[in-house]
DNA sequence: TAGATCTTTTAGAGCCTCTAAGGAAACATA
DNA sequence: TATGTTTCCTTAGAGGCTCTAAAAGATCTA
């Protein structure tokens, strides 16, 4: 009948693939990071729990196709920031994907917290071990700021330390390697100390590490771009409303 | 026979208490924090499992209290520090105790992630409501750097932004009146932008959020100090080796 | 239509948290 | 010293979890 039977049941694992993956994130955002267990994924839709294992070789391997999915979003969340600015400046453009993170993060605060505080830090050494979906799109996700700091360095360098640390040049060597990247060393590190700052703000955040003080991160994050802008030499331009 | 015949039950159980608490870091270290259960804690101790709810009332309980000894420790890791340059200045002070921060972290790498990053997410509604001994611990650890920046600003004060944004300015208000601090709300500003950069690093650094680029965060946690004395206007010092 | 393959189910081992009920020790008091 | 109370610790067990094994049902291939 149909134009390629045998693909019958592929599309229909996938359906329950993405499923699966939806029901997670369901009982993730509804009743916490504890509640996404095999089980009660497979009851959510309707399935006996080790039916589950058909799809996922363990509870690891769920968490860590979940969290690729949400590092997929948040990286598509980023690209359209910035392809929203195509025909802006380049500061626009970094400064909108750079809210649209941020914006992403509070937007999805379960989502965004899962993704560097799994359940389980076994998920640490998960991470170590390359060449996983899940890798692969903390990488993508990494580098669409990268990509744009690349561009704007080529079209404008930004002003960069000349005297770096042997041991952080001999670092940023090797992994400027593996990114086939055509920053210069010492761009690169300006990018990462950028990064760090704008990446570590958001993890304090998420992790409710900075409400003893701060009730409202928003202001705090703003700040930190007004320093991004600075130190990329890049004019900054307050968010426009809405 | 003993002077205080009713207190040797007392004694007994603080002992107890002691116990329990060392055994679950031991698993902690050894076998990560998944590993850290009511019942694999109470084996370790020679004791069956529901023994050990005579001593915490839940496994979330018994996880505030190990938290909260590590604050303790990281606490007295960081006064230790600042005492050792007590006739030094107090620039050399405060580096000696962010240095501290970081040395600690990341000889107990398990612990200090532990702490902003326990096994059940449910501890964030946990750190909330205050009064609880974890909460109070961390207030602690915070207050041992704002109070060396208090003592900083009485002594040469730093310079401070004028054009504080009026939420941010709201939001400093009440937390300066939780403290019983003397800092200017701009100062206070100041003091919380370097914790969050210091703090936030050793964040992602533990969360394994920084391996993908750097192996060794240590001249970066040196060159965002550099940052920090430049901020508060002191003059930057070297770690000595050793 | 018969066989191979994929999907799902039930049964169950071995963990977990936490409650309930009872025994044993240590204390206080008459 | 004898008795009662408090505290500690035990076993039993309910209900949940991850994950394996075996078997049944559904679907595709030949």
């Amino acid at each position: 009948m149909a134009a390629h039977p045998a693909r019958r049941r592929e599309r229909l694992r996938e359906a329950t693939l993405a499923e699966i993956r939806e029901a997670a994130r369901g009982l993730l955002t509804t009743k916490g990071a504890a509640a996404v267990t095999v089980n009660a994924v497979a009851r959510e839709i309707g399935m006996s729990g080790p039916a589950l294992y058909h799809y996922f070789a363990s509870h690891d391997d769920l968490v860590a196709a979940v969290t690729a999915d949400f590092l997929h979003e948040l990286t598509t969340a980023l690209e359209t920031a910035r392809d929203a600015h195509a025909t802006g400046s380049a500061a626009d453009r970094l400064l909108a994907t750079c809210r649209a993170m941020r914006h992403w993060a509070t937007a999805h605060p379960a989502e965004f917290g899962w993704i560097f505080a799994s359940p389980i830090p076994a998920t640490a050494s998960a991470r170590r071990r390359p060449g996983t979906p899940r890798n692969q799109a903390g990488r993508d996700f990494e580098l669409v700021f990268l990509r744009q700091i690349e561009e704007l360095w080529a079209h404008r360098p930004f002003p960069v330390p000349e005297d770096l640390d042997p041991s952080v040049r001999e670092q940023l060597r090797a992994y400027s390697a593996t990114l086939g990247c055509d920053l210069p060393i010492e761009a690169l590190h300006v990018a990462l100390t950028c990064w760090i700052r704008l990446y570590g703000l958001l993890c304090m955040e998420v992790l409710n590490q900075l409400d003893f003080a701060y009730s409202d991160v928003g202001p705090i994050y703003e700040e930190t771009l007004r320093d991004l802008a600075k130190m990329l030499d890049l004019e900054y331009r307050p968010p426009v409303p809405g």
